[in-house]
DNA sequence: GCGACAG
DNA sequence: ATCTTGTCGC
């Protein structure tokens, strides 16, 4: 599949959350979402000092094997700005994507989607530059404000944001630290968790994470030489 | 004004 | 994200 970035790319703070605001025009957040993908892709970057490799992981949603994987390396394409991190990996991260020969049900992002400071985290960004379904999977706190969930495995709150519910603090697993997910693009919050939940059956983090996350750090070292 | 701040 | 030892548990 062919992915456009904005042209030209953003040279400064100002101009990229320009282009959040414009992009943030395409999102969609009515649907419900697919119900029952076949297959559910995870992306994730490991670094190295200006070097990188982003890794999508394309999975079974029944079984959780792979169907599919890409690593590419590269280097960041913007330095770190809290709000801004979609425009450090995102050309890598959409070269690995056009790399896929199949085009997977939902995407599983590292971050948040809605749950951010203009409404537009790395998960709605993929989800409109690439037209699919996405949600974001944060594993430690960024914006908004949240009662603790109960401790059991599928217990939630909400997470608010200016009076919002931009997405929901779930618990993945009994008594362990609970994960944030909100909506990135063509899915509902409702959705999102459910989907979340399948795919973490036996750790915190959902398998589309663990696996992206296994290979983007496999590809950093494969690429040092 | 000051601190906090996805990965 | 990444830098890092030991430690608890299956």
């Amino acid at each position: 599949m062919k992915i456009e970035l904005s042209h030209p790319w953003p040279e400064t703070a100002a101009e990229a959350e320009a282009v959040q605001d414009a992009l943030r025009a395409g999102l969609d957040l009515a649907g419900p979402g697919p119900s029952d993908p076949a297959t559910v892709a995870g992306v994730d970057v490991a670094y190295a000092g200006e070097r990188l490799a982003a890794a999508v992981v394309v999975l079974d949603t029944a079984t959780h094997r792979v169907v599919e994987q890409v690593a590419v390396a590269g280097r960041t394409a913007f330095e770190y700005v809290p709000g801004l991190l979609a425009f450090r990996e995102l050309p890598s991260l959409v070269e690995a994507l056009e790399r896929l020969t199949s085009v997977p049900d939902l995407i599983v992002c590292d971050g948040y989607g809605l749950a951010h400071p203009r409404r537009f985290g790395l998960a709605c960004h993929l989800g409109v530059l690439t037209g699919l379904p996405t949600v974001g999977v944060g594993k430690t706190a960024f914006v908004g404000s949240y009662r603790e969930p109960g401790p059991r495995r599928g217990s939630w709150s909400e997470l608010m944001l200016d009076g919002e519910v931009v997405g929901r603090v779930l618990r993945t697993q009994d008594g362990v630290k609970p994960v944030f997910v909100s909506p990135g693009h063509r899915v509902d919050l409702d959705t999102a968790c459910r989907h979340v939940l399948g795919l973490s059956p036996r750790y915190r983090l959902p398998e589309t994470t663990r696996a992206a996350d296994r290979l983007s750090r496999a590809a950093l070292r494969a690429a040092a030489d």
